[in-house]
DNA sequence: GTCTATAAAGGGATAGAC
DNA sequence: GTCTATCCCTTTATAGAC
């Protein structure tokens, strides 16, 4: 294969791990003893454990958030762009489960350094794209006006993002099938309402 | 003071200090130096990190599930039973937000170690009160009949425990309100329904 | 109950051989 | 591209003085 191939292998290794096990309780050693090479050689390709971290978080973010601004482009008004939202966020999670794992779980102590300072960039931008879609909505009829916008944001948030917990790409669940499911729950709850109860 | 409320005192320290960064990354200097004393001194009290943490968790977990218990022993049907434990969940967070956000970020790494089986075994438990809830009240038509049981399950879990993330005991909400606004968003969902859509 | 001093293991990173 | 060898710092934990 060619030579490149093994640098994708080696920070695949490597997701995998920090997802499993948190960036800084991964050790080099650990990264290198799961390619089968020594953690010497792992300083072959990469400059240092954070700069693996750092490339494994760019590269699904600016996938992640080349799909958002495209779903955002498309104007589809606030349901829909929510329900879209939320499908390519589930796409995601089925796509990239390390990824997302380390975003969420290692976000917070990544931040400390400077270098990691786009990931507050991003959750500030993240912010902003749902509370004026929640606020959108609310004005225009679609989402209920007794609603806090800013707790409502996150909740659609980490409902979102911890289903990274427990979901399995390639189990039974699609992540459109989950994602109809979250939808179904967050827009319309799970009380039985009048003309709602049933459907045999 | 009595000589146990130091014994107490340090280990308040150690629960922030485990739930702002984690507890592999809380160095036992890192708690020493929070309490003006050199890490040494430390293992006069405790005999070791793990030790601290597994009385931090054993003393809150039994503390939350006596509290459950005794709101399933009430007997108060799906529907009060469901809302009196998010309640309590939130009132947890707002008491114990340490020890509740050490129980949600290292329960994976802790449950490495055989002393921390506990954690699982709770984990069970908590998976079948919500499952066998889930399941009586959409028998008894008070919940939608459309909802995948252990999917739902896990929604609420999630969504429950994550607001620990972000909620400050003290702030702008009670603990009793965040449970209105969530139950509101859980029960009935976000979106303006028929009958349901603004209130002025 | 705390300090001094230190053992022993873990972990990131480097230099140079192959 | 990988290995050998190793440096150096961090971290948990211990022993004994005060």
């Amino acid at each position: 294969m060619p030579k490149s191939d093994r640098r994708a292998e080696l920070l695949r290794i490597a997701a995998d791990l920090f997802a499993d096990r948190g960036v800084k309780q991964t050790t080099v050693r650990d990264i290198a003893e799961a390619a089968d090479i020594l953690s010497g050689s792992l300083y072959h390709h990469f400059d240092s454990k954070e700069s693996m971290v750092d490339e494994i978080l760019t590269r699904f973010l600016d996938e992640l958030w080349g799909g958002y601004r495209a779903i955002v482009a498309a104007d589809l008004g606030p349901q829909a762009t929510m329900e879209a939202l939320v499908v390519a966020s589930f796409e995601a999670i089925d796509r990239h489960p390390s990824e997302v794992a380390i975003f969420q779980n290692d976000s917070k102590y990544l931040s400390r350094f400077e270098r990691f300072g786009y990931l507050e960039e991003r959750n500030v931008e993240f912010r902003k794209l749902w509370v004026g879609l929640l606020a959108d909505g609310i004005r225009d009829g679609v989402f209920r006006d007794d609603l806090d916008v800013e707790l409502t944001y996150r909740f659609v948030r980490d409902t979102v993002w911890v289903a990274a917990h427990w979901y399995r790409p390639g189990g039974a669940l699609s992540p459109e099938a989950v994602a109809e499911q979250y939808l179904g729950i967050l827009l319309h709850g799970i009380a039985a309402g009048p003309g709602r109860r049933g459907r045999g």
